[in-house]
RNA sequence: GCGAGGGUAGCCAAGCGGUCAACGGCGGCGGACUCAAGAUCCGCUCCCGUAGGGGUUCGUGGGUUCGAUUCCCUCCCCUCGCACCA
């Protein structure tokens, strides 16, 4: 009966229904400062993946919780709705975008209502919806006025064939052939809009440092990717073509530059190929960025290194890159690797320039360069006047002295290029005026620009609306062109997070006071992958915001967890591998809770785990068993006493309570719910064992319910409806225990040390069938005495011990268990006390009684014989057995 | 190469200065229940031990400490991110 599982199916219909009929997760727009807990939200591919499913339950989970301690919270959820499937959906079937993406979002609200997850729905929001994008659009302008808003040639990818930019995913292998016609991709210069996300990068960067509710991961790749580094600019003259500027961190190698190198792309080389045959052959047919060799061609020409004023020759590099620095360096054999195998190759002059730091008073040693480059700092020598400069103090110098260099900051990160030629996105709010006014903002009362019909064709739709783009110049009145660029949804997810506080409101993307109020999210939940792209632009989108529409927050997500993958046999789930797990599926089989339980107690949120049917089956397997015990229960009330076995089965509800409440808080699910399943257990075996006491044997399974509640929220329903409560269980408080894990990890830990002990007597001794068992507490004296000597820090204890009379009294006995404390003095540490002991084993007695099989006496000190006292000790009663 | 996170008993996986031979789960073994199987329940699962003892363990080799799975260093291996970055 027990595999056949019990009837989620009704179960969970009966629950949805009841809270969609008491909109029990709606939350007010008059809450003050409600617990903001969000989710990712996804792209409406239309099926849920068991990815979403575990983010989700995650965040909801979490949501539970914190309303049943009492916060208001909100928890809302929303679409990703524009982007590229969508347009190829949309021919494949021969439809359009919208509806494709409307069908889709209907059809995963229904999953995500089938797993329980309570969101406000309310608040629901669409990124394709005009009502969203309008204010996309009004970002966009208000980024504009603002100055951080570029529009520059920038190389993109480009399908000759299909007349399209491509993004990158969608350049196909080594030949990067077009996904859609295999024709070879082209890089084109195109016109593209940017926003200037590195006007903030110090702030981005800096920041980081401040997130400390978010992984350590995530934040180290910011800074990756932000990439910050303190150098210097300065000038070479190379003859013929002027002076030309170099980026270097290391000019206090400048007196070890044996060449030059410039980017295939950079202008100089361009000029040189005009007029050289070897050059040009370099930059067309050799030049390989990718490759690991580093190729170059020499160019005849020479640089003049602007310190030593030495001739050094130029060479066209491939690993020269022109987006990194100036696009052209001053190269360094003896401290670079790159320069050293570069000079190896083409047989360059290498010379060390940098010792070692020398031990005191030693001369510096020049290191040897032949083989291998000395990259790290030290004392400069062969450098003139620097010569016997540490390499810091070097660097500040030399650019203070030459005459063209500057210090300057270098940065990885490049600002934001957000033009999409696709159909399926936010139109870029910008006419082009045929009469000299440029590109004009559509001004904000004609927001939004609304896309088009879609029209099936194979470059951008838009490019074919022509109807659409024939509009009039905002400044002017006169002819003028609309923007055909969609803006990166990656613009839509930037500040999604904000519109959910207020997001039917029509005269501005948020509702400032209320959003100053509800901001920042206190958890965010999502995958990895967005570590980077997604969290930084909101975190861009923030500042900007705090800048410029007063936003009263910098960062947008206090809290920040990066879920692990559901995998299947160590491998990620994935379409091509033919390894998904489908949640509809699971669902169907076993109901939404199991799949909730089973994953979320498998493993801790961040960490990636295996999928295991075996595990889904021992997890309903375990619902059933707590639902049939409720029904047990409530069908024929227990009348046992409130005895010794009730008050340690009391004990161990509060220790359950505190336990699981702290794992809940710091959302490590699977050990707060290893806690209630092992109460559970805990009340079964009591069960067994004797007729409960109704009211603590109630007591403990509406904990378990309550602790259930946020991960399976069906079934916890109906329990809780079962023992007879009112109210819904989502709004029940959450359970309380006025313990410390402290007392509670001190008891725990005396009763299965005793449990232990007497399993490895009974054993060793060979005891077959023990009559009777004497668990003896340790007399009040070793308790002081103990106290004593953690305390105390004299040399010697014994004696200080013996200053106490009635330690002393206990002569031989004091003296030997002095000697015990003296030797293990530094790893003592205090017990509870003797009738704290006392109780803990009483109430524990029928463990022990039940897994013996005989009768156990749990035995003050004052009562017991003289020769059974000498083996107890605080945390360690004595044990007699009789057999 | 740089950076981040890891390497714990047959497997998965907690612990992160003493209470650790090390939670929990799976698998395996034994027992209860059963005609039997399944499910469920109770134990055991590094080695040696006829009263709670001893020995050897937490990737490797060192170090700090009265004491290290826990802190520091070296090396090896895994996973992720970045990478001809000047």
């Amino acid at each position: 009966m027990s595999d056949a599982g019990y009837d989620h199916a009704t179960v969970e219909r009966r629950w949805q229904e009841a809270w969609d009929e008491a909109d029990a997760y709606r939350t007010s727009d008059d809450v003050e400062e409600p617990t903001y807990v969000l989710g990712m939200y996804p792209y409406p591919s239309g099926k849920l993946h068991m990815g979403h499913v575990r983010n989700y339950t995650i965040t909801d989970a979490y949501a539970r919780y914190r309303r049943m301690t009492g916060d208001e919270v909100l928890h809302p959820m929303g679409w990703d709705a524009f982007g590229l499937p969508a347009e190829n959906a949309a021919k494949e079937r021969d439809t359009n975008p919208r509806d494709w993406t409307f069908d889709c979002i209907d059809t995963m609200r229904d999953q995500m209502d089938a797993m329980g997850f309570g969101y406000d729905w309310d608040r629901e929001i669409a990124t394709c919806t005009p009502e969203y994008y309008q204010w996309n659009q009004w970002l966009f302008s208000r980024f504009r006025e603002e100055g951080l808003v570029e529009r520059r040639d920038a190389e993109v990818n480009w399908c000759p064939h299909c007349e399209t930019v491509l993004a990158d995913e969608q350049v196909e292998g080594e030949a990067e052939l077009c996904w859609r016609c295999d024709t070879p991709v082209e890089q084109r210069e195109l016109e593209q809009w940017f926003l200037q996300i590195t006007e903030y990068a110090d702030e981005l960067l800096e920041a980081i440092d401040d997130l400390e509710g978010w992984p350590n991961s995530v934040r180290q790749m910011q800074r990756n990717w932000i990439g910050r580094q303190y150098g210097t600019e300065l000038e070479f003259d190379i003859d013929g073509h002027g002076s030309v500027e170099a980026f270097t961190t290391r000019v206090d190698t400048i007196h070890g530059a044996t060449f030059f190198a410039l980017a295939p792309d950079h202008p100089i080389s361009e000029a040189v190929a005009e007029e050289d045959e070897d050059v040009r052959r370099f930059i067309d047919h050799e030049a390989d960025p990718d490759g690991d060799e580093p190729n170059g061609v020499a160019t005849g020409l020479t640089a003049t290194n602007p310190v030593t004023g030495d001739e050094i020759p130029v060479y066209v590099a491939d690993f020269v890159l022109s987006d990194v620095g100036t696009g052209a360096l001053m190269a360094v054999p003896g401290h670079d690797d790159r320069d050293h195998a570069f000079a190896q190759k083409k047989d360059l002059e290498i010379v060390p320039v940098i010792a070692p730091e020398p031990d005191e008073g030693d001369e510096p040693e020049a290191p040897d360069v032949s083989e291998e480059a000395f990259t790290d700092d030290g004392v400069l020598i062969n450098s003139g006047d620097y010569s016997g400069l540490d390499s810091e103090t070097a660097r500040e110098r030399l650019t203070e002295d030459i005459d063209t260099a500057e210090e300057a900051t270098q940065y990885q990160l490049r600002d934001w290029g957000i033009s999409r030629q696709r159909y399926w996105g936010t139109p870029i709010p910008i006419v082009h005026c045929h009469d000299g006014c440029g590109a004009v903002s559509v001004p904000e009362e004609e927001l939004p620009v609304e896309l088009p019909e879609f029209i099936n064709t194979t470059g951008n739709p838009l490019d074919a609306a022509e109807e659409w783009q024939e509009t009039t110049c905002p400044e002017c009145g006169g002819d003028a062109t609309r923007e055909t660029d969609t803006m990166d949804t990656f613009v839509d997810s930037s500040w999604y997070f904000l519109r959910y506080v207020s997001p039917d409101l029509e005269d501005a993307p948020f509702d400032r006071e209320r959003t100053n109020d509800w901001m920042p999210v206190d958890q965010y939940v999502g995958g990895i992958e967005h570590a980077v792209m997604h969290l930084l632009y909101s975190r861009f989108f923030t500042k900007v915001l705090a800048d410029h529409e007063e936003l009263e927050h910098r960062e947008p997500f206090t809290n920040l967890l990066a879920q692990g993958m559901v995998q299947l046999e160590g491998e990620k789930m994935s379409k091509s591998k033919g390894n998904v797990v489908s949640p509809q599926r699971i669902v169907e089989e076993y109901g939404a809770d199991t799949a909730r339980l089973f994953m979320m107690q498998a493993a801790q949120p961040e960490r990636d785990f295996d999928w295991s049917e075996e595990g889904v089956r021992s997890t309903n397997a375990y619902l059933t068993r707590l639902k049939e015990m409720v029904e047990e229960y409530v069908a024929e009330e227990p009348d046992g006493d409130d005895d010794a076995v009730a008050s340690y089965v009391a004990a161990e509800i509060d220790a359950t309570i505190a336990l699981a409440s702290e794992e809940y808080d710091d959302l490590t699910f699977n050990r707060a719910l290893r806690e209630a399943q092992d109460l559970t257990r805990t009340l079964r075996q009591y069960a067994d064992y004797t007729a409960p006491h109704a009211e603590t044997y109630e007591r403990g399974l509406s904990a378990v319910v309550r602790l259930l509640a946020p991960v399976t929220p069906h079934l916890a329903e109906e329990l809780w409806d079962e023992l007879g409560n009112d109210d819904l269980v989502v709004d029940a408080p959450w359970p309380t225990a006025d313990i410390d894990a402290d007392h509670v990890t001190k008891r725990r830990r005396l009763v299965e040390n005793t449990r232990e002990d007497i399993r490895d007597i009974v054993d060793v001794a060979g005891i077959e069938d023990p009559q009777a068992i004497d668990v003896v507490v340790a007399p009040d004296w070793k308790y002081d005495a103990l106290e004593i000597a953690i305390e105390s820090d004299a040399p010697n204890l014994i004696g200080e011990l013996m200053q106490e009379s009635h330690i002393r009294e206990q002569g031989d006995a004091a003296a030997d268990y002095g000697q015990d404390l003296q030797a293990e003095r530094e790893a003592l540490s205090m017990t509870l006390g003797p009738d704290e002991e006392y109780d803990a084993l009483e109430a524990a007695a029928w463990l022990i009684e039940r897994e013996f099989e005989a009768p156990v006496t749990v035995v003050r000190a004052a009562d017991a014989d003289e020769s059974a006292l000498k083996n107890a000790e605080p945390g360690r009663p004595a044990i007699e057995i009789e057999d």
